[in-house]
RNA sequence: GCGGAUAUGGCGUAAUUGGUAGCCGCGCCAGACUUAGGAUCUGGUUCUUCACGGAGUGGGGGUUCGAGUCCCCCUAUCCGCACCA
């Protein structure tokens, strides 16, 4: 009988399913190991070509796992909030639960036909009250602590209270805490609770209603519908992320993640070493600006004249700051202005503020900025510092505003330029031989050299003037050492329907979270996902959706001049707020009283191996990671890392055909080696499903499409060769591989087998079907090896050979090659496809190391072996390192050095075998010369290195 | 611009981690079987050469008895960040 993996796979899918043979369960006497996929977000195009990539990967290692007696936890889920729902919500009214969960059902259908060992009893999707409950607990948590920087973790929010209540911590700010009303208090609390609402500036678009991600603009207006887009200051919840920077950053040493990843994380959260100092305002204090300059008096570093501060990594370079510059955005702008400057410098932050984000991208290299008219006083010099305004300075990094050393530094040399502002050289590489700054054509960045014309540290080495001129800024009290982020807190609102309410009711304007036992919030229904016509985000169209205090529910429909009924929060959080905790839910994901139960999480710890994009480096990877660590400090989750190993799948590529369409005949078509073929054609994208190994099916051609019914064809050896391409796989490119065809024309264990044989799961890498045609192959041979096999005993060449691919198979899986686990499978196959016949002692152990490979067709050649069990409850073959061993080999052999001749040798042989056998041979005698040799390097299988 | 990675036959890749480069598969060539084949089997296939031989892991240098592998300098491609002071 033929191998039919049409009736096998269906059979072992229905049987895995009825016997629960994934099932898991949270206490086993079995080591632990808990094995995770990224979970998707269920698109409507169904599984993509990508996807399954790294699930198989992550399945054969939870499958060989299970076979070496571990627990295994490996779970699978949905990320089904999300915006195409919603657009698709918008466009046709079907509301996105209804569209989330058709998709759901589509790609269940697929995942399963693929043959998974998921615990599927553990699924959740994030769009599931019962969950997103838990999120939404999570972010009560959030607003109700604070970072508390001298423990360096969360605390909760009323801890800070009671300090602030004692007295024992003061208020930063001109109001004592005693001083402030119940709403000044919470606008204080607001400043440090780790969930938090600010104004922050955001792209707006009043025609849509809704804030934009920079994405969705371009040159000013929005990408859909073509709107214009304002820069604006809006009330926004943000997870103050920032305040975890450093430990995000610790945390990379103890993951086992790869070098690049980590790096990218490193360069995101952008750690940098510097100085804070203060440079105080040389202006004259009249009392039209003495209000506005308070909080510089009074703030900070005691300071008796009004000071700023900036933030600088080359604090040697302070002797050669000849400019100040301010972001737009700085309010000190306002008040320093020199009223004959004051017209221009408004036009200009006017400019600037109204500039989006992407303008200001694209326009990098263009200069711009304005002179304040006024003054600074360097601290160190005591030099009048001219004040700029430029929006090359961030206002969302440091202070905002910075000391400008255009000697040193790109930017303020390009400054420098165009404005003829001085440059003064402060640093050199060779202090002897100095030139004019005026005469060079870039500034000089390099961190290697000496500093000069710098007061008392000039001949220094940089990086000893660093030092020194930390020390001395804050001897004399202007400033002190610090650690800069670039990681910037995140934004938490989106102006949506298909997410997760916010637990939060405002009352006199002021944020209040709901009790955790009226948790979840449920998404209301509403009769339209637009933003509402005045403006507010789709869940305004719930009607008087609010709570009711008095009665501690919320409610819909009512009076809402009731005083006791309060408007909840309209906005919904993104997209990362569902998957930041997911692989913790899953530990235990029907406990409705905990997130997840003590016992879960201490059974289970964290994820041992994570399998995912690396395009997730800088949203969910960081996120995930800083929502563990404060589940971290408040005591639940167990671990400071949740994914301690992390695998990132390669990005799959698509692979264009072309057929060549005549310039002069539109019906006909030149096959692509034709000569004079690239001057008289232009190449169209053909459907890669009507092309098998670069040949076109020509029938299938002229039935693709009405245009092409006449087609005629210029053939090469009776075929007809398209071009092909590595492209983005897109359904406008043809290039789209559905895994249901592939799994219908081969079945699921072919396609799992060729995806990892493809390459390494790492690596990037195109989608091309070329091969699946051997690995099929392969799994007809082994269909044929158990076939052909017997009860007789296992001859010792066929013994020796399994040996070896249990060794060979067992090391592939555990450094996670598996396209050389495939090649190792083949080559034993053909082997023992030689003899006439082998012993089921052979072919039981194979079956064993194929299963997590392709687990249908091991299933049902373990079951005819004579087994009732399934061969997922199988223990992994384990070798003899005996067998392994080959019986003669030959050396190279090298005298002192020089490669002299080859000897044969056993393997086995010992230092003193290896230099009888060199005595013993005539050209060893020769070299020898009748001396013994002092040392021999004996590797087996290597080299013998016999020094004299 | 900064940071990271990669580079091996016609193609995807492999190389016991410093020890005979090209395993395995695709494709191709030749042959067998077959009414037929998108089936199966056998042999060949880095390049060059009739052959003997020679060359060869993006290019150039170095370390080593020995380098695809380690070091330095280029080049190309891919990815991430991008006025982050």
């Amino acid at each position: 009988m033929d191998y039919n993996f049409n009736e096998i796979e269906p059979k072992w899918q229905n049987y895995w399913r009825e016997h629960h043979t994934y099932r898991c369960v949270n206490q086993s006497d079995k080591p632990h190991y808990y094995v995770l996929d990224m979970f998707p977000y269920p698109s409507g195009a169904g599984l993509h070509v990508g996807h399954p990539l790294g699930y198989i990967a992550s399945d054969i290692f939870a499958r060989y796992k299970r076979l070496r007696g571990f627990n295994v936890l490996h779970p699978m889920g949905y990320d089904a909030y999300g915006l195409p729902a919603e657009q698709y919500a918008i466009q046709t009214g079907q509301h996105p639960a209804i569209t989330t969960e058709r998709n759901i059902n589509r790609y269940r259908e697929q995942l399963d036909k693929l043959g998974f060992s998921f615990d599927w009893e553990r699924e959740v999707r994030t769009c599931d009250p019962q969950y997103y409950k838990w999120t939404q607990w999570t972010f009560v948590q959030l607003f109700n602590h604070y970072y508390d920087k001298e423990l360096d973790k969360a605390r909760p929010i009323s801890e800070l209270v009671k300090q602030l209540e004692s007295g024992t911590l003061p208020t930063e700010g001109d109001k004592r805490w005693a001083e402030m009303n119940e709403g000044e208090r919470q606008d204080y609390l607001m400043n440090f609770r780790l969930a938090y609402l600010a104004d922050i500036p955001v792209n707006w678009c009043p025609e849509l209603g809704t804030v934009l991600a920079n994405d969705e603009v371009v040159n000013g207006l929005s990408v859909r519908g073509g709107y214009p887009v304002e820069r604006k200051l809006m009330r926004q919840w943000s997870l103050r992320i920032s305040a975890y920077a450093q430990r995000l950053v610790d945390g990379l040493e103890e993951v086992d993640w790869s070098d690049s990843l980590k790096e990218i994380q490193r360069n995101w959260i952008g750690r940098s070493e510097g100085a804070a100092v203060w440079f105080p305002l040389d202006i004259k204090l009249n009392a039209d600006i003495l209000p506005g300059l308070q909080a510089y008096i009074n703030q900070g570093e005691p300071q008796p004249v009004p000071s700023f501060e900036i933030f600088t990594t080359r604090p040697d370079t302070i002797y050669g700051v000849t400019f100040m510059v301010l972001c737009p955005e700085h309010e000190l702008i306002d008040i320093i202005t020199v009223p004959e400057k004051r017209a221009e410098v408004e036009a200009y932050v006017t400019w600037a503020k109204n500039r989006s984000e992407r303008e200001r991208q694209a326009e990098v290299k263009k200069v711009s900025g304005v002179f304040t008219g006024a003054y600074a006083i360097n601290p160190l010099t005591e030099e009048r510092i001219p004040i700029w305004v430029s929006d090359y300075v961030l206002s969302g990094y440091g202070t905002g505003a910075i000391m400008a050393v255009p000697a040193h530094d790109s930017r303020d040399f390009a400054f420098a330029r165009h404005f003829n502002l001085p440059i003064r050289q402060v640093v050199a590489t060779d202090p002897q031989n100095l030139t004019d700054p005026s005469t060079w054509t870039e500034s000089l960045d390099s961190k290697t050299g000496y500093s000069v014309n710098s007061g008392f540290v000039s001949g220094m080495k940089v990086k000893d003037a660093m030092a020194a001129v930390i020390d001395k800024i804050e001897e004399m009290g202007v400033g002190h050492r610090t650690v800069n982020y670039r990681l910037r807190d995140a934004i938490f609102s989106r102006q949506r329907y298909w997410g997760e309410p916010f637990p939060v009711y405002y009352k006199n304007g002021c944020p209040f979270t709901l009790p955790e036992e009226c948790l979840p919030l449920l998404l209301p229904e509403v009769s339209e996902f637009k933003p509402t016509a005045t403006g507010e985000p789709p869940l305004g169209h719930a009607t008087r959706w609010a709570w009711d205090e008095k009665n501690r529910c919320v409610v819909e429909n009512t009076k809402i001049d009731d005083i006791t009924v309060f408007p909840l929060e309209l906005s919904t959080m993104p997209g990362f707020a569902g998957s930041s905790g997911y692989y913790l839910r899953y530990m235990d994901p029907h406990n409705d009283q905990a997130y997840f139960s003590a016992e879960a999480v201490n059974y289970w710890q964290n994820v041992d191996l994570y399998v995912g994009g690396a395009e997730h480096a800088t949203g969910h990877l960081i996120y995930a990671r800083f929502w563990n660590k404060f589940l971290f400090d408040i005591g639940l989750s167990v671990k400071q890392e949740p994914f301690r190993k992390l695998v990132n799948q390669g990005m799959i590529q698509g692979r264009s055909n072309f057929v060549y369409r005549s310039k002069e005949d539109n019906n006909l078509f030149l096959s692509k080696n034709i000569p004079g073929r690239e001057e008289n054609t232009v190449p169209i994208h053909v459907d890669i499903n009507i092309v098998n190994n670069d040949i076109l099916d020509i029938e299938k051609f002229r039935q693709w499409r009405p245009e092409f019914a006449h087609a005629r064809f210029q053939l090469e050896d009776g075929k007809y060769i398209c071009g092909w391409e590595i492209e983005k796989m897109s359904k406008s490119m043809f290039n789209v591989q559905n895994p249901d065809d592939l799994v219908a024309r081969y079945g699921a264990d072919t396609l799992r087998l060729y995806e990892m044989f493809l390459g390494p799961v790492e690596q990037a890498k195109p989608w091309d079907t070329n091969g699946i045609e051997g690995v099929f192959r392969f799994l007809k041979k082994f269909w044929k090896l158990f076939e052909n096999s017997s009860d007789t005993p296992a001859d010792s060449a066929s013994l020796k050979l399994m040996h070896q691919t249990v060794k060979k198979i067992t090391d592939d899986i555990e450094r996670f090659s598996f396209n050389t686990s495939v090649s190792t499978f083949m080559i034993c196959v053909n082997d023992l496809l030689a003899k006439q016949t082998v012993s089921t002692q052979i072919v039981e152990p194979l079956t064993i190391l194929l299963a997590p490979f392709a687990p249908h067709i091991a299933e049902e050649i373990y079951h005819r072996l004579g087994h009732n069990t399934s061969v997922c409850q199988a223990v992994w073959p384990s070798y003899d390192e005996k067998m392994l061993v080959e019986d003669n080999f030959t050396y190279p052999v090298t005298f002192n050095g020089k490669m002299r001749f080859t000897l044969d040798l056993p393997a086995t042989a010992s230092q003193q075998e290896a230099i009888a056998a060199v005595k013993a041979d005539r050209r060893g005698q020769k070299w020898l010369d009748g001396k013994e040799p002092k040392r021999i390097i004996f590797v087996p299988n290597k080299i013998i290195n016999i020094v004299i």
